[in-house]
DNA sequence: TGCCCACCTAGCCATATGGACAGGTAACAG
DNA sequence: CTGTTACCTGTCCATATGGCTAGGTGGGCA
């Protein structure tokens, strides 16, 4: 699918190519998104210091990102999902950026590690994942001109986590509905089903479903644990 | 690697100085601490913008914090608490250090933000409060001049949260203990009260208690809001 | 010595929770 | 039209949880 453009893009250079305006022999033009300075400021200065890289711009909220990527159309987007106080808005901006720019590769750069966050970003065409904890500073020079190759990049753990995700016992489609993330929320600030019912207008019979379906996805079977493997997985 | 030593060059290292002490016209001679590399980066050059404050080295764990202002006995530290995988631990360092270094002034660089932590904090001599995803870029060096001076810096609301803890109900005091801890730990990881029992072998009774105590210090009346705070307090 | 504190235990009771059953609806895609 | 998906509802039951009162222990400290 996708992979025959990205060996193209790199095989042969095409110079009439519309967006791309990049020669063989100019930089790999970045874009850096995330809501925290220091973060921004460090990779800027991690990257300035790789050969072939320059940082073109940065971005701050969702909103930002699609601006600057109409404006610089940047060759790779190193991007924390966590822009704002929802992930799954990270999630469909990411799939927006494969879909508008095809030539856009997406790395992510992680605050945490969550196997059902990584299996959705594939999905969504990123071609890079690392954790702000793991890398080191040469990795991430390497990683952006390899992702901009065409090839997928993993931190050091996140390949293992999503071999074993796709081979093992849930087939990897659990997607937590926008209903359950409503719940689950609810949940974390300590509501009981009858409050959380009150809350979203249903029955507690229909709380203890959705909370149902939400153990089986996150593989717990006591909300508690429930609000803990949501936590690390970024969901709340 | 190389950075920390060119930099080291760069930044005038001058063995004369005595520890803490420093002529008015030097600069104020900063350690940062944090595990992630990004982060020591980006502070790093956000300093270095700073007229008036040298990176003098930089340290990722506990350890390598205390020989490093043992080696160069920085004016500032700042720190990230969370240099491990226990938060206590960087409180305690953070004692240690004020008692044997008093002329280090240090300034904490969080990620999270817990009225816990930041009295407990300020309680051992900590001096400077900030969250990483808050601090503006200009901020953090005036910052570090502003401890320097003995001064009290604090993020934006982290003030009001102080002032709250002190003058309200609870009259602070509130320490979780090590055992509470431990139940807290194992309500995380969905285990009910009879398996945590067995597990740190008392009586579900006792485990209830050390959940009652627990909900009471941290404001809470529910497991999994518990798990809750206790991750936002960075507790877990 | 006496006090405080962290720790441990017991019993009682109302309510919450988890798990299983067995359904119904609307929207949407092939 | 048919299948799928998210969503919603109900009933039943065993167990877990939260909240309370009322104790006992050992160690550290004034």
């Amino acid at each position: 699918m996708n992979d025959a453009v990205r060996s193209d893009q790199r095989g042969e250079i095409r110079p009439d190519v519309p967006l791309g305006r990049r020669s063989p022999h100019s930089k790999t033009r970045v874009l850096v998104a995330d809501r925290n300075v220091i973060i921004r400021i460090g990779v800027r200065a991690i990257l300035e210091r790789a050969p072939g890289v320059a940082v073109v711009a940065e971005a701050t909220t969702y909103d930002a990102v699609i601006d600057a990527v109409d404006e610089h159309g940047p060759d790779v987007l190193v991007i924390d999902l966590d822009l704002g106080d929802d992930t799954t808005r990270g999630l469909q901006l990411c799939e927006e950026i494969t879909n508008r720019y095809p030539h856009t590769k997406i790395m992510i750069l992680a605050s945490t590690l969550s196997e059902f966050v990584v299996v959705d970003a594939m999905r969504r065409g990123v071609t890079g994942y690392l954790l702000k904890d793991d890398v080191k500073a040469d990795e991430l020079g390497k990683a952006v001109r390899t992702v901009q190759d065409g090839e997928v990049v993993m931190g050091k753990g996140i390949g293992n986590l999503v071999a074993h995700s796709l081979g093992s016992h849930r087939e990897m489609g659990e997607h937590v509905t926008d209903r359950e993330l409503e719940v689950l929320k609810l949940v974390a600030r300590g509501l009981s089903n009858k409050q959380i019912a009150a809350d979203i207008y249903v029955t507690e019979s229909t709380v203890k479903f959705h909370l149902q379906n939400l153990s089986r996805k996150l593989g717990s079977h006591r909300r508690a644990e429930l609000v803990h493997k949501a936590t690390a997985a970024g969901l709340l």
